[in-house]
DNA sequence: GTTAGCACTCTCATTGGTTGAGTGCTAACT
DNA sequence: AGTTAGCACTCAACCAATGAGAGTGCTAAC
């Protein structure tokens, strides 16, 4: 009557129980695994050692007459090994996936979320973390008709942002040109903090229409603030419906709402220190997140800048391969954004 | 034993189910509609009507002891009694709603649908006309580290486009303004296919780099097959959940397969040549869309142009409210576009 | 033309019985 | 000691039968 320690043949009966219950979703009987998994074994003694496994917590019974489940700790067994023993891999595929859609670079992040989404088939989220500093590349302003015009600023990153403004009426391209010119002879190199501050001063050179220094200001305000709060993407929100866990359309519209709360995303995507990470369940506190499992990696942006792209999906999931596509992808935007 | 007409009475009541039926999703008694509609007649006096209004096939009964639900000819009179009675009003308030979250330009119909979901509750499709002749207002070489540099192309229109290139490892960034200054002297203004066609001549001239060209040409050519077609953008898909006419997965999942084909999307909006238009399930000849509405208007957009914004729902579906909630959107949306 | 009344129909929820999968335990076997 | 065959037991899933409730259609009276 000694608890009874776990061995090697334990733990390969835990991860054909865990294959066999990714690839199903039904619970997984001793005779299932004595026949496709432990062939040389007979159902009786899978039984008795599944008996032990539960008694250690790795499985669970769903009920008395039903098979085994893995339980979040089985998970975590599995998943430390596969991170320990020899790291992950990058999954060229997904990689070359991803990178062959990716056609605009001002929407890498919205590509990567999409690509991993239908890579993967589950639901994708991408985080950008913020950026200060960002400088102005360029500033155009764009004829369009009744005295407006639209507005673009490109900072050095790449990051593209408009607006539309009113302008003199009397102002035309060839105008709209001169002032572009100008700002952006001005302002190139500045970051969007200093442009604001210098904008006063411009003011009255530019030939007294505040409204365009004014829309300027505003933009440059508006991409600063935007740029320095971490942003997060999610793809293929409806991936989820895939799974049976999902077929009941309440708990997969709490699933959904719960991707709505950016804040929330940001937290569990960011929370770890390392390349990768996997969080299981109940590992998250979140209670509505209780039968999810969240696999992220990081990637490289800028120096010391690092941004998460991660999978949230069922419990039940082939990490491994999560793991190694979301390598590939990290390491295709490492490549893309960073440094 | 003669047909019984239609009258005002019976079309009162007819209004009356379809009002409840909206509202409750549930097959509508005639004790409900004697109490909460026409309290001055008994429910006796309602079923006669009633089944009159069956036998005129504006009404149907699931089955022999329920209420009795609408018909799509039920929904097709109201809806026709809505559009000729002075016309459709634009819903301010959806105006208002929409105008307030336009803060890019660039995505002027990604915010449209997002809006027009977030408001009506309903899946919300956007459709984008295509635009020849688009002339290029600026371009911009912007570096990058390691001899890449990012293009952008950017349209009278003031649509953006941008690609990572290679540039030779000697440009700086000086070197690539200049260069952006001087292609956007000469190529300002020009259509798509025309900067296309005058590249060739120019590559001398710039300095033997083939790959800046090349990548101006790619992405000319990538932008001007784009602008070329008919886009269309879905937003709130997931609103669908929200109905129990879809509380079965697998039909939701259909549902949501029908909006990522694009093509069937764009010959669902673009079908009317009226300012409204709405299609009641069977109407649209497709059978996975049997029990949806589809409810469009027509925006402005340059001379001529016609885009649509539209809804996509279940059958039952507040006809006025949409309507005019897509009205008031349409109607922001051919003042920022329209010519 | 309207209404009360009543028989009728059909769905939905509940109950009880049956089936099948899968377990736990014991006793025999290697 | 570890493995296995065998068997009793449990429980979800399925099915049929039953009863309640909602709503109708029809008839006869107002």
């Amino acid at each position: 009557m000694e608890i009874p320690p776990i061995d090697a043949r334990k733990e390969r009966i835990l991860r054909a129980i865990i294959d066999d219950y990714v690839l199903t979703a039904l619970p997984v009987g001793s005779r299932t695994i004595s026949r496709k998994y432990e062939t040389s074994l007979s159902s009786a003694t899978i039984r008795n050692e599944m008996s032990d496994l539960e008694e250690l917590g790795y499985l669970a019974q769903p009920h008395v007459s039903a098979g085994r489940v893995p339980s979040p700790k089985a998970y975590r067994l599995y998943v430390n090994e596969l991170l320990a023993q020899g790291g992950v891999k990058q999954d060229p595929e997904a990689r070359e996936f991803f990178s062959q859609r990716v056609r605009q670079m001002e929407d890498v992040v919205t590509s990567a979320a999409q690509a991993i989404s239908e890579f993967t088939r589950y639901t994708a989220v991408v985080m950008m973390p913020k950026q200060l500093d960002l400088r102005v590349s360029t500033l155009q302003l764009i004829p369009m008709p009744r005295g407006a015009a639209l507005l673009v600023i490109i900072t050095d990153t790449g990051a593209i942002r408009d607006t539309v403004i009113r302008v003199s009426e009397s102002l035309d391209g060839d105008g709209l040109y001169a002032i572009s010119r100008m700002l952006t002879e001005r302002l190139a190199g500045r970051t969007l903090q200093e442009v604001q501050e210098m904008l006063g001063a411009y003011s009255r050179q530019i030939g007294g229409d505040g409204r365009v220094i004014q829309g300027i200001a505003d933009l440059a305000s508006q991409m600063a603030r935007q740029s320095a709060t971490d942003t997060v993407t999610v793809g293929g929100s409806h991936n989820i419906l895939n799974y049976p866990e999902y077929s009941d359309v309440e708990k997969a519209r709490a699933f959904l709402s719960v991707l709505e709360e950016k804040e929330k995303l940001i937290a569990l995507l960011s929370g770890s220190e390392k390349a990768f990470s996997v969080r299981i369940g109940p590992e998250m506190g979140l209670p509505e997140m209780a039968d999810c499992s969240v696999v992220t990696a990081s990637y490289q942006v800028g120096q010391g800048h690092r941004g998460f792209v991660g999978v949230i999906g069922p419990t039940r999931m082939p990490y491994g391969k999560v793991l190694s596509a979301l390598s590939g992808i990290g390491g295709a935007l490492s490549d893309m954004l960073g440094e």
